[in-house]
DNA sequence: CGGCTGACTCTGG
DNA sequence: TCCAGAGCCAGCC
C-alpha cells in the first residue's frame, strides 16, 4: 500500500515516527521496514536531520538493542532517555527498554 | 556535478 | 554476553 510517495524519504520517515504513541518506542529497523525501500541507517540519519523542538518524537526511536543510540558526545542520549522516562518508559539496570512492554506495534 | 557524512543492523568468534 | 567488521542509501555543500 505504501507505494513510493511524492514526499522525500526523510519526510516519509518523519511521518512514521510521528505515528508512534507516547509511552511506546520503535526501532530504526522497524521504521525502515514500515517505510519500505530504506535501510535502518536512513532512519537514523533522518532522525539526525530532525531538529529538537519539531513535532517529531525522535526520542521514541531507539536501536534494535533496546537502548538509545549514542549521539554526538552522548549528551543528547541522556536527554532522550530522560524524555522516554517522562513518557512512561522504564529502563533496566542495563539502560535497556523492554519491547515486550513498550515496543510500539503499528496498526 | 562529485564527494562526504551519518541516531543502524547483522553475523561470527 | 560482549566485541568487531562489513554493507547500505539519501541528503547536503
Amino acid at each position: 500500500m505504501n507505494d513510493t510517495p511524492p514526499l522525500p524519504l526523510y519526510q516519509r520517515i518523519y511521518a512514521i515516527v510521528r505515528q508512534i504513541p507516547a509511552g511506546k518506542v520503535a526501532t530504526y529497523g522497524q521504521i525502515a521496514k514500515i517505510v519500505g525501500g530504506c535501510t535502518p541507517r536512513m532512519v537514523g540519519y533522518a532522525m539526525s536531520a530532525t531538529p529538537t523542538g519539531s513535532d517529531i518524537p525522535w526520542q521514541r526511536v531507539i536501536n534494535a538493542q533496546g537502548k538509545v543510540s549514542p549521539h554526538g558526545d552522548g549528551f543528547g542520549t541522556e536527554m532522550q532517555r530522560a524524555l522516554l522516562m517522562e513518557e512512561g518508559i522504564a529502563f533496566d539496570s542495563q539502560e535497556r527498554v523492554d519491547f515486550d512492554r513498550f515496543g510500539w506495534l503499528p496498526d
